[in-house]
DNA sequence: CTGTTAGCGCTTTCAT
DNA sequence: ATGAAAGCGCTAACAG
């Protein structure tokens, strides 16, 4: 910048004023220096400018998913990192798998990095560091997951709502031995997940059978073994809710595998990519993750730019999309597992 | 930090000492400094630091992808993430979509913010402005797409032998008239694909009938459109070579409407979730995301820790996965459009 | 082992 | 309308 100011004749400052747009440099001047930027292949130097500049935004936001790779992650991100770029925000995406360390490693890296804010998928644990930093005066924006302590914006799904609604649109079909299968307890989302499960069994009169129940299970592989698990019991479920889409995915597999899926009804929450092409098409209860993306980043940057207005929390609806794997009626016979038995249905 | 070595009885220099793991410092006061730190609430301000340090790195780098939401895109994006990770860099990501104007903007932007690094999926167009930041310094490391120029590090898929080995496969079964639905013309891998597919009709003698070719073609929706164009063809072709992920599963949402699923062909360039559990599986030339970031990562970090090498060109294998869809034998009987219209081939 | 001084690249403040 | 000087938070270089 100095080059630029010696070659173009002019001072730091007006090169400075230049560069950032400001008015009151003579358009001859101002020629000269551009002039000069040009020739010398000048760069502006952000991170210097933010260390001057009153409040120092640094341009960038951090975003704290569970693991991009998830597509309900990525789809959040993509409608963040949209909003983001409208305002010529950057946005630094941190997958931490689950991982409260690694979740709590990169909330210290974006402090210290200076992002303008931060917008955060809580994992499951303690989150006093969250707190902490949210109190040291850096906007935080809370998504899909409730931090677990109030005072900080949060922009949730009615999971509890939309469990229910999935569990009864089984219910209804005259399934009684429903099946669950869920993600990581204590995870805010699984348990409430949970919640509208029991609620939709307590609504029908049904008690919750332990041995039809499977937490804490996680990925396509862990899904599929916890419906075998689940099938195997002495009273199996002649139905399924999955409560999360790698979940479905697996449980989906593995009705394939052993033949049952026209038989063994099945609704999980969060659609994914082709539900409607598998046969029989999954029943899901769908989120929306850009709506949840765009809600949160909005809610962010209102933060950034001085709302000091009491904690928001908003909650997104789901929906029901009906498309056959959950309307299935529940097999008379009891069943079987194994390829190729022939059963009554009736 | 002022603040902090006030506290602690120790001077400015002491402190960064502490802060940066600097030996030499007397573990008493060491002890006192982060006391003070903790006690302050403290945090180092990386910016500042980077600005004053030797080569003044800032401890992230830039992904220019098409789009973060694109499961191929996201695999990439999580593996450059976790290699960045373990060096405690962070990973800035952008999708473009495919828009040069916004390549331009994000690589201008990662350039003022000074990072280390930027891996970048060129979009097609004119690449004087990659060339003109590698010039000035900036380590770039191209993934999946040529630049359009030599000089610059990249790591690529061999799509043209991959494609000929898809339309091989189809040809191998007895398909002579196979159609072609391809992304964006101008894009590297797409017109490698493009040859891959001209070369194995070659090699069958089969000439190229553009009736049974579109490219340019965008999205799942765009998919199912082409493939239905193809289908009414005079001539219509038996089997689909499909080009790109999105491409393939509006083909396969295509025929699976019109209820020929299990009689056209299919085979599909990348592999996709599910692909395996769709009725036919999806027959696909699968690339391998993770291993292309994986690479694309390490060769960036060897850069920007010096490596002066000339460039390097890495060229990743792809595999074909036979799921049934591209094992399906070409039809005798003429094919129908629509439903129920009955017409002679022969 | 510890502290002082200078200065990274930029923008503020205040003069001219 | 333009510029000189001071300083953002930190660290390199050199003292002590």
């Amino acid at each position: 910048m100095r080059d630029v100011a010696a070659r173009a004749g002019a001072s730091l400052k007006t090169v400075s004023r230049v560069v950032n747009g400001e008015p009151g440099v003579t358009p001859g001047l101002e020629q000269r220096v551009r002039l000069a930027i040009e020739h010398l292949g000048y760069r502006h130097h952000l991170p210097a400018s933010s260390l001057r500049r009153g409040g120092g935004r640094t341009e960038s936001i951090g975003l704290l998913l569970e693991d991009v790779g998830n597509p309900f992650s990525s789809r959040l991100q993509r409608v963040v990192e949209q909003v983001a770029r409208e305002r010529g925000v950057m946005t630094v995406a941190v997958s931490c798998d689950e991982d409260p360390q690694r979740e709590r490693d990169a909330l210290a890296a974006f402090m210290t990095r200076r992002v303008d804010g931060i917008i955060v998928m809580p994992a499951k644990g303690d989150h006093s560091h969250l707190r902490a930093e949210h109190e040291a005066g850096m906007p935080i924006v809370a998504v899909d997951r409730s931090p677990g302590f109030a005072g900080i914006d949060t922009v949730l799904v009615d999971n509890q709502a939309g469990a229910r609604r999935g569990a009864d649109h089984l219910l209804a079909r005259g399934h009684v031995r429903v099946g669950f299968v869920g993600n990581h307890a204590g995870l805010s989302t699984a348990d409430q997940r949970y919640a509208g499960y029991r609620s939709a069994l307590k609504g029908a009169g049904i008690p919750v059978d332990p041995a039809l129940v499977a937490r804490s299970v996680t990925g396509i592989a862990g899904g599929g073994e916890a419906a075998a698990r689940l099938l195997e019991a002495p009273d199996p479920p002649t139905a399924l809710f999955t409560a999360q889409n790698l979940l479905t995915i697996g449980a989906v597999e593995f009705l394939r595998a052993i033949g049952r899926q026209h038989e063994i009804a099945l609704v999980g929450f969060d659609d994914f990519l082709l539900a409607d092409l598998l046969d029989p098409a999954v029943t899901v209860v769908a989120q929306d993750p850009s709506e949840l993306g765009a809600r949160a980043a909005r809610r962010l940057f209102a933060r950034i730019d001085g709302d000091a207005s009491p904690p928001h929390r908003d909650v997104v609806r789901t929906r029901l999309i009906i498309r056959g794997s959950g309307e299935l009626e529940p097999t008379r016979t009891n069943s079987r597992k194994g390829l190729g038995t022939a059963r009554v249905r009736e």
